[in-house]
DNA sequence: GCAACTAGGATTGTGAACAATTTGTGTTAC
DNA sequence: GTAACACAAATTGTTCACAATCCTAGTTGC
């Protein structure tokens, strides 16, 4: 796309994203205004926006006079967005699985064989990542923009979630969860998809563990991976 | 609550939602920076965040260097919107009818009365305004900040979208659904209570008319109630 | 040694001036 | 009369300096 220009804000978003997601950036880590400007080199006011964003997703608390930290996210808090996501995501399977015009399931695919790589050499943030990536391809062939919109920000919660309070054997099942689902609306089994969904996202708050949380770093040295 | 001041950014929010829910600022206005800031006197900078905001609610459209305009929503859109309510709806007429500690009815029964009185005397923006705050009021009982965060959203757009394309009669039955949900829920019978509610959302659906769109208004004269 | 207080430095918040873009108006050419 | 152009006014976007607030370190008093 020619004149297609990506703002320094949105560079700054999705690298703090993409660092979330990779569990790269903890919770609690504060992301000093003036750090990140001289990290991408720009201005203090396009820093203050992208924060501001990240607000928005509910992904950075911002506190008054204090700075944007990384949230930590509460018990009640995941237990409410993994609600949330069992809503979204079993409409999304029930759209996908009765579509008009049967969507291609090639990028799924590829995707969960991608995963399987991932999980085989180890590659616990990689695994998550494609995970999350995994879920956001079949919202966006549920075709509808609101529950995408929604996933997008929960997949990312869930994500900051799972870096904090996972346990380190939850995505070996996470792989075969994905391909149950895929065969299930491939087949246009609506009940069946439902309930797949249903398991996998079960799976996935099983290997949450409150009791014992990761500690969050501090400092954000070399964590943003300039894109 | 002593110190709790109220930003002038949350008042403009807040302002316009309201006149948004209200019908009385319409899809397509323009709303100008300079214009707000002297009706609400304070600094364009404030003015600024406030529709940043609303455009994170996906109620304000901001087209660059043009600026922040009441969004049009589309046919596409209204279903998406509407599709999303009753995932999210359902879920929380579950969690409220299998609440552990039983749900404080009372405030529900209350907005429907108000309701019923808004009907009789042909108000419809108060009718519409009460219809939102029923939803609202039944999603905070539904605890799950999540869904209940959605909901505010959803519910604005739905505002909005009855605004532009509902039709005259809508209202009338409205009241009577909501007695519906509530008693169902009551009952503790959450079957009844979805069933309920995926009826209520159809009616209000089907009040949707986009053949005969209204036409937008263009000035923000005295059309936003200083609160 | 410990607590409270104080000054310094650093960070966030705010406002106003300046730059860039768009819109509206009036003029001119055809 | 219409279309194209040019200029002016208004609006949005950006930058920067200054104000307010918070954290840290050091000091004093007990």
């Amino acid at each position: 796309m020619p004149g297609m220009t990506t703002t320094p804000e949105q560079i700054i978003v999705d690298s703090i994203l993409d660092s979330i997601a990779d569990q790269k950036l903890r919770a609690g880590t504060k992301l000093g205004e003036q750090s990140l400007s001289e990290i991408f080199s720009c201005n203090r006011t396009q820093v203050r926006r992208a924060l501001a964003t990240l607000t928005g997703y509910q992904v950075v608390e911002h506190i008054p006079n204090r700075g944007a930290f990384v949230v930590t996210p509460s018990e009640r808090g995941a237990r409410d967005v993994f609600q949330a996501r069992q809503a979204i995501e079993l409409t999304i399977c029930e759209n996908v699985a009765q579509s008009e015009n049967l969507p291609d399931f090639a990028p799924l695919y590829e995707n969960i064989e991608a995963e399987g790589r991932a999980i085989a050499s180890g590659n616990r943030p990689e695994a998550i990542r494609l995970s999350r990536k995994f879920h956001l391809i079949l919202a966006a062939l549920g075709e509808n923009s609101v529950l995408e919109r929604y996933l997008e920000e929960l997949t990312m919660r869930s994500s900051l979630i799972l870096g904090l309070y996972g346990g380190d054997t939850e995505s070996q099942c996470a792989s075969e969860d994905h391909r149950r689902i895929v065969a299930a609306l491939e087949a246009r089994d609506t009940q069946a998809a439902q309930s797949e969904m249903r398991t996998h996202l079960r799976h996935i708050e099983a290997a949450v563990d409150f009791s014992g949380a990761r500690k969050p770093t501090g400092a954000l040295s070399g964590l943003l991976t300039r894109r």
